[in-house]
Order: C-alpha cells, then sequence, then structure tokens
RNA sequence: GCCGCUAUCGUCUAGGGGUUAGGACGGAUGGUUCUCAGCCAUCAAACCGGGGUUCGAAUCCCCGUAGCGGUACCA
C-alpha cells in the first residue's frame, strides 16, 4: 500500500493497536458519534487491537445514566462491540471517568510539585472580563496567566475570601509538534496557546486533562475523534510532556454536516442525528453503517456496499478524506433499502412485526404466519425503513381507512356520470368474485381480464377503481396479490362498502 | 476579533501534470406494468478565484476568497 506525503503510514505501528471511544453522556448517540465509533472499530479490528469505551463524564453537572446507557444500546445495535470498558470494565479497573479521581489527582499533584501548573483564583466574572478585553485588543490569547506568580499575600486575601481556586497548566514557550494521521503534520506556536484550566474550583478535572492521562493508563496508541478536538490536540500534548506521558497518535476526522454545511449536533438536530431514532423508524444497523462509513471514508470508484466484515478488511485511515460530509439522508435511505432487500421473506416479516404489534395492528404474531409472510412478500421492494409497512399494510388488518380523495377523484371520477360508470364496474367485479370457482391469483386475473376486455373497459380503470375500495389508496402492490389476501369473505365485504361511498 | 482546518456534479466520492474528469445517491425522460415501487435505457450535473512553475495544471507552489471548527471552571 503506497502512502501519501502528507499520511503517516498506519502500517508502521508495531505495538499492539489500542483505540477508544471516548463519548460524554450528556445524550444520546448522534451520527458523528456513531461514526467516530465505527472508525475506531473497524481500526482496531482491522489491526487485531482493542477497542475500548471510556465514559468521559468529568462533566458531572450534565452527564446522566440514562445517557450512558442509551450510548451503550446505541452502539450495541450498531454491533461495535468494546473489548474493555463501558460497563464491564476491563484491565485498567473503571472506565468512568467520574470513578477515576484519585488516578487523576496524583497527577494533578504532580503537576503541581514540577510546577508546570498553578492554582489560578480569577472569578468567572474577572475572566470574562479579561477575555473581553483580549477581544477587544485582538489577542490571541483571552487568559493571560496573571495567576502564575501570585504572592503569597495575594493568595492568602482570596483564600481568606472564600475563593476556591482552578488549577491551570503552564503552557510551554517551545513549539509543540503535532502529527494527525489524516492531516499530517504542523508545528503549533505556542504564543497560541494560554494557560488552560485543567482542574476546576470544585476539584473536578477536565477533559484536556483526563483524557490524555487516560489514553496514556489505558495505552492508547491511536486517538481517532472528529476534528473539532483538533485545537485541543497540542493541550493535551503540552499536559502529556508536563507529566512525562507517551502521546497516542493521532487522526482527527472531518465533521458530519447538515445540508447546510454545519457541524452536526443534539442541540441543533435533535432527533435527527440520535442513533437510537434511526433504530426506532426501522433502519438496520447494517445500513446504518454503511452510509456512516462512507462518509468522509471511500474504497475506490465502484464500490458502495460493504459488509462489516469488509470494512474491517479494507478499512485504511489513509484513505479518510479531510473534509465534512454532508448527511444525506436520501442515500441512507437507499442503503437501509437495499439491506431490508436483503434480507429474505421469513427474516424480513420477522423484523417488520413489532412495528405492526406497536400500532395494534398485530396482536399474536404467532398466529398467521403464512399470512404475514404473505404480506410482506406482496409488498415486495417497497420499505424504505422497516416502519413503512405500517402505513402500506395496514388496510391488511383493518377495513376502516379512508377513501384517499385524490386517488377517489381521479379513479372513482368526479362526475354523477363517472361514478356511475365505477359503481358499475365494481359491481360487475363483486359478481365475478362471488361467483369464481377457485379464490386464486390466476383464476381471479383471468376472469378479470376477460371481464375488462370483453367490455372494452381499461384494464388500469377497473384495477385502481377496485384497489381503492380495497385499500383506500391509488398505489401499493399487486392487485391480485392483496385481493388473495385479504381472502373472499373480506373482499365481498369491502366492494360493497366501496359501492355505497361511490357517489 | 483571534487560532485552526478545508475546498471535484445538489450530495457522498474516484482520480491527480496530458482523461470525453469516473462511479453512487438524488433529479429528469422513455420503456415494462393494474398503480406505486422496482427493473432496463437515456440525459442533465463538478475541478472556488487569481497568479505562478511547466510544452502542458483540476492536479504542484503562492496569494486571495468562501465555508466550517474552536475560542468555557463542556466534551
Amino acid at each position: 500500500m503506497n502512502e501519501t506525503s502528507n499520511s503517516i503510514s498506519v502500517s508502521v505501528v508495531k505495538d499492539p493497536v489500542r483505540v477508544r471511544m471516548a463519548p460524554s453522556p450528556t445524550g444520546y448517540l448522534h451520527i458523528g458519534g456513531a461514526r467516530t465509533a465505527l472508525f475506531n472499530y473497524l481500526f482496531a479490528r482491522h489491526h487485531n487491537g482493542k477497542f475500548i469505551l471510556r465514559i468521559d463524564d468529568t462533566d458531572t453537572a450534565r452527564s446522566t445514566d440514562e445517557s450512558m446507557h442509551e450510548i451503550y444500546t446505541a452502539l450495541k445495535w450498531l454491533g461495535l462491540e468494546w473489548d474493555e470498558g463501558g460497563d464491564e470494565g476491563g484491565p485498567c479497573g473503571t472506565y468512568v471517568q467520574s470513578e477515576r479521581k484519585a488516578i487523576y489527582d496524583g497527577y494533578i499533584a504532580q503537576l503541581l510539585e514540577n510546577g508546570n501548573a498553578y492554582h489560578c483564583y480569577c472569578t468567572p466574572e474577572e475572566l470574562e472580563e479579561i477575555r473581553t478585553q483580549a477581544r477587544a485588543d485582538k489577542q490571541t490569547r483571552s487568559y493571560d496567566g496573571r495567576c502564575r506568580e501570585l504572592a503569597a499575600e495575594a493568595v492568602d486575601r482570596f483564600v481568606a475570601e472564600g475563593r476556591k481556586p482552578t488549577v491551570r497548566i503552564k503552557m510551554p514557550d517551545t513549539p509543540i509538534r503535532v502529527d494527525d494521521i489524516i492531516l499530517g503534520s504542523r508545528n503549533i506556536d505556542p504564543a497560541t496557546l494560554e494557560d488552560e484550566v485543567i482542574v476546576r474550583s470544585n476539584g473536578m478535572p477536565n477533559y484536556n486533562l483526563t483524557s490524555i492521562i487516560d489514553d496514556a493508563e489505558m495505552q492508547i496508541t491511536h486517538v481517532i475523534r472528529g476534528t473539532e478536538h483538533l485545537n485541543n490536540t497540542p493541550k493535551q500534548i503540552a499536559i502529556a510532556n508536563a507529566l512525562g506521558l507517551n502521546v497516542p497518535q493521532f487522526a482527527h476526522i472531518p465533521l458530519v454536516l447538515d445540508s447546510g454545511g454545519r457541524k452536526m449536533s443534539k442541540r441543533h438536530h435533535g432527533d435527527l442525528v440520535a442513533v437510537n431514532r434511526y433504530r426506532e423508524q426501522g433502519y438496520l444497523p447494517e445500513a446504518m453503517l454503511n452510509f456512516v462509513v462512507r462518509l468522509g471514508w471511500s474504497y475506490d470508484d465502484k464500490q458502495e456496499i460493504f459488509s462489516v466484515e469488509e470494512l474491517i478488511e479494507k478499512f485504511d485511515l489513509a484513505r479518510v478524506g479531510k473534509s465534512g460530509s454532508v448527511f444525506d439522508i436520501k442515500k441512507l435511505e437507499w442503503l437501509n433499502s437495499h439491506y431490508i432487500n436483503q434480507l429474505d421473506v421469513s427474516a424480513r416479516t420477522e423484523a417488520v412485526i413489532p412495528f405492526w404489534q406497536e400500532k395494534g395492528l398485530l396482536l399474536d404474531p404467532t398466529e398467521n404466519r403464512d399470512w404475514l409472510e404473505g404480506i410482506v412478500e406482496a409488498v415486495g421492494e417497497r420499505l424504505t425503513k422497516l416502519q413503512d409497512i405500517v402505513p402500506q399494510t395496514s388496510y391488511f388488518f383493518t377495513d376502516a381507512f379512508e377513501y384517499e380523495p385524490k386517488a377517489v377523484k381521479k379513479w372513482w371520477g368526479n362526475s354523477e356520470e363517472k361514478r356511475e360508470k365505477t359503481r358499475e364496474i365494481l359491481t360487475n367485479i363483486l359478481q365475478i368474485l362471488e361467483e369464481i370457482p377457485t379464490f386464486d391469483i390466476e383464476t381471479i386475473e383471468a376472469a378479470i381480464w376477460q371481464y375488462t376486455d370483453e367490455n372494452n373497459i381499461k384494464r388500469v380503470a377497473a384495477m385502481q377503481a377496485l384497489r381503492i375500495a380495497l385499500t383506500g389508496a391509488s398505489f401499493g402492490p399487486s392487485l391480485f396479490d392483496i385481493v388473495v389476501l385479504l381472502g373472499k369473505d373480506e373482499v365481498l365485504k369491502r366492494i360493497p362498502k366501496a359501492i355505497e361511498h361511490c357517489t
């Protein structure tokens, strides 16, 4: 495999690969998170490494157990099983950061001792002021490091005032080299870096500290994450350096964007980005994975459909692009219908049953299994998501449907003369079906074609009139399939009812 | 404001010093059919701009421009 000039060859890595997905449980797993998880998972599996799930919940105010479990559910649904971490733990003990505080405290003490960090007594208001001023002065930094060399009496005064300090890292004054597998390498001017808060005034450490510590503690070899973290990278490297910790390799993957080109986020896009909502609508995990992997990654100019096995074999960070990718639901739908159609009728029926049950259309799925499979068979390739089964087949379960006005107008007619003709056709068909010797597709089809052709009635006109009578709509599966599946009794009940409505 | 990243059809992308710039989704048209979907066929649709380098630039370099990301005691 060739390597491009600005990419670090992935194959150079010899250590057993260890990667991690580190969500913060402040909401559901979103599309971007799913893709990050997938890239990590594929990279790990491709290299026979470990995929670790760490919970970055140092923001205790916003983290919830509920969110954590939603993330687990979504990841498991996608089949992205982790080797260590999550709710199972592993060789590194707990992988939940809020439970690892003692570990961080040790490092913080070390930083304070060796002079690489210091207490900052500035209040949020003061900081806001400093920021505003810095911005007005067109400064690069928004904090000036004023607490670096606080006199002892100033500290005493602040303490006496009851101020609780934060801890800030002292940024180095030499350039920081950042190597990125996707974006290439560059040196960061230290003048652009400021002394970040690494411990809140309540004693809880912050992301930039805990993340890089745990990456080292958990022997993470590659950090694959979204580019929103790009600016955090030099900060984290600086912290690792100050602590003498190993720095993993980084790979920043481009953002997933909305149709307007903006980053997809829970805040702005709500359920549109929630993986679990897609599951609930009847998207298949295979489709979701296949969709999401192609956002920023491609294999060649031919292949669009990839099984997970193929992805594990073919995935390579070197083929991940640098620019953001727009989330296109049409493509997801196409992929989803593809995967639904891959299912055989029995499996598809199985998949669709919960959706019928959810709407109360189906009470006992163990009964009439053949009939249900017949319906699924008749629906054929018309499902883009499993949920579509409900609107597309509800008339099989109930005759309490509306006759769609537009369809009625077009096919039953909008004049008394035309309605009269429709009633006549329906009446004739009713009679044909009443008298038909065997109620099967071939016989019915032959009888109806004979009727239309002999009476010079357009097939489409008769069929559409009948379709509306039986289903309420002007579209759907083959009408002969529908007739047989409904059964003679039901058909013979629905036609007279339709004739009554056709006035 | 500051720091950073990015730039091929509407979208996902392939390609990458010399190509009719390829594929897929979506769109359009025609065919098949009882409708819809599907399937088949056909079509429209792109290298951000300007300078270099070069025989030759979409490709390499520089400069713009635009978009996006970050700029928290969030992650």
